[in-house]
DNA sequence: CTTCATGCAAATAATTTGCAGTAAG
DNA sequence: CTTACTGCAAATTATTTGCATGAAG
């Protein structure tokens, strides 16, 4: 995505443009899941001026604006991505790395939402736990 | 589930049986989905003396024995359950309710092991948001 | 110029830890 | 008796908030 792409995404949700978001977007875009720390000490050198804070503020805005979303694994801290093709998620216990595998869903959250009952579903978080090839290769 | 299952769980995995333990499962089960504030605040009736730093230890050692599981929800709150049949989340973005249901997902755990290349998968978290059948005949 | 975003510091939540005393096996 | 668990208080970590200043539109 180039520069000129994140700077409409914000003017559609009529945010402004300022260096800090383009920065936490850009950041984003280049490593794919990133936590608030890997963020903020990623963009510093860029924008040294840059507040924790306002990291924290500008996530909570681009979640909002459905820009970013939050994913949420097994340890403690939380990540971020920022949106793109429909994906699920691979969590490697061993070295607790977070891997995109993209794969089409819809079928599945259409069954769900014709065998449960629920009136409409939208967002679909899914997380699967296991080992990787690399891990699994390394203990043999 | 009767007390002597809880109890049989808890041995199996050499740990001991202590009033507080019990109380957390039994709150659990009773309860489908439960915060530490909810599981702290429900059993101070039945074992008054507990402290919330036993609560947080005791599901820390129950989750390792693979007794509990907890749940991430779009909201900031962690919420834990006992662990039962396969199930995926449903979650409500109204009433903010979380919902069990019940589901066989090994055919999709097996197609994403297989399409992905990760060697093997052992849990799955799915999460699905949207809106409850309440919610939506509340709003027409 | 008007509004919204930033950065600082302080406040609040959420979770963890250390340790002395206590209960379980 | 020995080991693991509990409860307290203090420490740590994560996140949010208030407010004066500064930048964007």
């Amino acid at each position: 995505m180039s520069k000129a792409i994140l700077i409409e995404m914000l003017k559609e949700k009529q945010l402004k443009i300022t260096p800090q978001r383009i920065a936490i977007m850009e950041e984003l875009e280049k490593n794919g899941h990133l936590t608030v720390d890997d963020i903020f000490n990623g963009i510093k050198l860029r924008v040294p001026s840059v507040s924790l804070a306002t990291v924290y503020k500008n996530i909570l805005a681009l979640q909002n604006a459905n820009i970013l979303k939050s994913v949420k694994t097994p340890t403690h801290k939380q990540k971020y991505e920022i949106n793109t093709s429909p994906h699920v998620h691979l969590f490697c216990k061993i070295c607790e790395n977070l891997e995109d595998f993209e794969i089409n869903i819809n079928n599945f959250k259409e069954y769900c939402k014709k065998e449960s009952g629920y009136h409409c579903i939208d967002e679909a978080s899914i997380l699967l736990t296991g080992i990787c090839k690399r891990c699994s290769n390394t203990r043999k």
